[in-house]
DNA sequence: TTGAAAGCGTTACCAA
DNA sequence: TTGGTAACGCTTTCAA
């Protein structure tokens, strides 16, 4: 229809006459003509929408700015290339990838890393492209990751804590993350850090009960110092700690991960590994756009595409050399 | 079609038989067939999503936990009655009230005080129910509101300055909130209040520099306490004091207003009005829902409901008594 | 119980 | 340049 080709840009080979365009904007305005998207969504099966997908997203930490961050970094990419960003339940809470083909989206940011392996596999059979955080390279095939770099992360974090003196460090992760991908990927990063230092270690798994801490209480326990998956965990950690009366640093050094404002904000301030989460956000969904624009034959090669982004370490107070025994019979 | 009766609830009035539908449903899931979502959307004029519009959402903050309550407030509502949430940018850039009923949503939640009279009118020919957040009582016309008791709200920050000693006051506001309907409530509260107290007092417009600010200096200035728009300003406004050398709250007392967590982690600890954004969120969003999924006739009378709600002050650091002339003289 | 047809609002295509 | 027609995938209604 002339009107079509008159209030859209659409079908250039239509050529409607200046007068006939004005009459139809001049209708269209007293009837307060309002095109229907989803008509024009169905017939060009584009929505102009992308689904982000997060892991819990239910409720979103008040205090860890992880996810305003993470979207501030999608936003600033999507909105001016015009799209909309869909916050999706459904597709959270069952993990049914064949939904992200349903039409309503263009294309998916997945950002929820307790992948299985069929879940990727099924993720291959989508119509719209996939692109996934938090998974580090290597553990999605076919789809293209954007992760951080884990296993310089956690080397960061244990050669700090051994250049500190510490000697069995722990790393600690909350059963939610200890089944994901990035989860996994950190532990093994941490196994591989001590070993490189000639350390003992272990990888502690704490849902957040007290009682369960005491184990590794540092008095009784064998750790001076852990690393937490999160700066959430490290925070809870630090609150235990209080409770159960183990003083940070001076007792137990404590790591976090993100250095995002919280670890400003407690007490003490929390030494953590630095991660660009608003970067990482930032180009997988710059790379989403790619996909979803680009044509669909030139970039078969950048569904493997995998992206890892260093880390830095921000130290703050709630690391510092351990209570050696020597140091205890030197203050004694 | 059967397929449709047997793989959705729909048309009660077509029976199918038990072979029909079972041989249906495994040739779907061979086919992986996957209902097309637009489609349906279309023919119901029924998306189940709703529309999001922030005030300035191009950007969250990163530590202010606003967003992320407010965010909380409207998932914890519309995830569970099915309905997925959309931030959508183009009725944000120009507020393009049409936009709103071009078939992509249910209901839109405008969480964006700085509406004008013909946006507020505009928003009247709507197809689909609007709830209105930040829109103090009244200044809406039928669209129903959500917001802050500013009036109390102000009260509390007055009297608790008041009671400190203190006897002139400042309202600062920055140029973005300062036309907005909030803003302007929030003003006339601030006004009233000190009226109230027999105090004096002035809205001060202030737009982050730190020249400007000086001339509300308090050595210089007559104010020797501000009670601020938001948290944020507050954050902004404790740095450029410390900038300038103004000692916070020696010689200026400062309010936020939200009180997020934000208000612990400031130096000093940010004295701040409380208000329940994650459950003003929550009954808006509730009440949208029930717009929509009502009879349409019988919700006639709600199109006028407006909700406002209490506030707390939780005073910390960034307030205490004035130094009065008389202490002045005291200490000399 | 099943099948066929119409229509939701849009855009692409093809005649006129 | 114009107007008509078909099609996107679904659901509802009506006939068989």
């Amino acid at each position: 229809m002339a009107v079509s080709a008159v209030l859209h840009g659409t079908g250039r080979n239509v050529k409607v006459s200046d007068e006939k365009a004005e009459m139809i904007r001049r209708v269209a305005q007293e009837l307060r003509y309002q095109p229907n998207r989803l008509a024009r969504s169905l017939r060009n099966s584009r929505t102009q929408m992308i689904g982000v997908v997060f892991q819990h997203f239910d409720r979103l930490s008040d205090e860890n700015p992880y996810y305003p961050q993470l979207l501030n970094g999608v936003m600033s990419t999507l909105f001016p290339s015009g799209y909309t960003l869909a916050l999706c339940p459904k597709l959270v809470q069952r993990s049914d990838a064949a939904a992200i083909s349903d039409g309503r989206f263009d294309g998916v940011l997945w950002c929820r890393p307790d992948f299985t392996e069929e879940a990727v596999a099924s993720l291959r059979h989508t119509s719209i492209p996939v692109v996934m955080m938090h998974a580090p390279p290597g553990s999605a095939p076919g789809v293209p990751t954007f992760c951080a770099n884990n296993r310089g992360a956690l080397k960061l974090a244990v050669d700090h804590l051994a250049d500190l003196g510490h000697e069995r460090l722990g790393f600690v992760i909350d059963p939610i993350n200890e089944h994901t991908a990035e989860g996994r990927d950190r532990a093994d990063a941490f196994r591989q850090a001590i070993a490189g230092r000639g350390l003992q270690g272990d990888v502690l798994y704490w849902d957040y009960d007290g009682s369960e801490l005491e184990a590794y209480r540092m008095g009784n326990g064998p750790h001076t110092a852990l690393a937490c998956f999160s700066d959430t965990l490290a925070g809870r950690l630090l609150v235990t700690c209080r409770r159960l009366g183990i003083r940070v640093p001076r007792e137990l050094s404590i790591v976090g991960f993100d250095s995002s404002s919280f670890c400003e904000s407690t007490s003490p301030r929390l030494t953590s590994v630095f991660q660009p989460v608003e970067r990482i956000a930032f180009e997988a969904t710059t790379h989403l756009i790619r996909l979803i624009e680009a044509d669909p034959d030139s970039v078969r090669d950048d569904q493997a595409h995998s992206s890892i982004y260093d880390c830095g370490l921000d130290v703050r107070d709630s690391t510092s050399a351990p209570i050696t025994s020597s140091k205890r019979h030197h203050s004694c």
